[in-house]
DNA sequence: TTCCAGGCGTATC
DNA sequence: GATACGCATGGA
């Protein structure tokens, strides 16, 4: 890693990294824009991050932080120019790729995405961020499963999350009893780990696959969700192609961000 | 007013 | 196992 630390801030010149593309691509919903870059948090642990010509600059951060959290949290180890050329040996990720070159797959806490991805069902990006901003104002920051098993439907009603509040409880019981065990899902197999997962009450195929990608790197995890539906349907008619199977996850970050995009210029289709 | 949003649980066949 | 429907909320 190229780094230096210059009066407290880490100066990090890497490749293949936009803050907007990696921040603000659906991925994770507790990044808000400010002058030059972004603030946000892993769990409450919280960052500034801004970009200054020709490198990234993490605010107020120690080098032992810098290391031991935001290099993992950013995947500063990954070669995603490597990936790209993968990629783009196929048309139309080819294209996605080139939209938006600067994603990054975030290594997000394994517990905090699976709240997200809860809340993310049958919902829109704006919404997500709202619930999650009243949560961790409810809880004086994002609540460990442990706090958030001993609230009720009522005392979480603030949060407006309508269906969903009742599949958030569900989730934290199951975690803090350690029926799911998170840390363990890590490293099982990968039908073992869905299926466990998908004991949690509003938990189905869409959210593990969120959970498994986003919360533990799970990179060969494929959530297919509308837009993934719409990205299959139009060029992937024949299944999703079994030479990208290792790194599905990383792919279809890009291409769900590229078809968002797109669907700005012109409407999606109903699938 | 109606439709939709990073889906899922339930009922029904 | 497949398909249809309701679901909380709020912006377009």
């Amino acid at each position: 890693m190229d780094y230096r630390n210059i009066g407290g801030d880490i100066h990090l010149k890497q490749a293949d990294f936009d803050l907007d593309e990696t921040l603000d691509c659906g991925q994770a919903f507790r990044w808000e824009r400010v002058a030059d870059g972004y603030h946000g948090f892993l769990l409450n642990k919280s960052l500034t991050i801004t970009r200054h010509s020709d490198s990234i600059v993490l605010h107020d951060t120690t080098e032992a932080d810098f290391l031991n959290i935001w290099a993992d949290y950013f995947d500063l180890q990954t070669d995603y120019g490597e990936l790209k050329r993968q990629f783009s040996q196929d048309e139309t990720l080819s294209k996605a790729c080139k939209f938006a070159g600067g994603i990054r797959l975030l290594r997000q806490d394994s517990w905090e995405a699976l709240c997200s991805f809860i809340i993310s069902q049958n919902n829109n990006i704006p919404r997500i961020k709202g619930i999650i901003a009243r949560m961790c104002a409810l809880f004086d920051g994002f609540p460990t499963a442990e706090q958030l098993s001993s609230a009720t439907l009522e005392e979480i009603s603030p949060l407006r999350a309508g269906f969903r509040n009742k599949y958030l409880l569900d989730a934290a019981g199951k975690v803090a009893t350690g029926e799911v065990d998170l840390e363990q899902l890590k490293t099982a197999g990968m039908s073992d780990a869905r299926t466990n997962l998908m004991k949690i009450s509003g938990v189905g195929p869409k959210v593990a696959e969120c959970a498994l990608l986003y919360g533990m790197y799970r990179v060969e995890a494929f959530p297919v969700d509308v837009w993934i539906k719409r990205v299959l349907a139009e060029f992937y008619p024949n299944g999703f192609p079994a030479e990208f199977a290792e790194n599905a996850g990383v792919a279809q970050q890009y291409l769900f961000h590229y078809v968002r995009n797109l669907a700005t210029e012109k409407p999606p289709k109903k699938v």
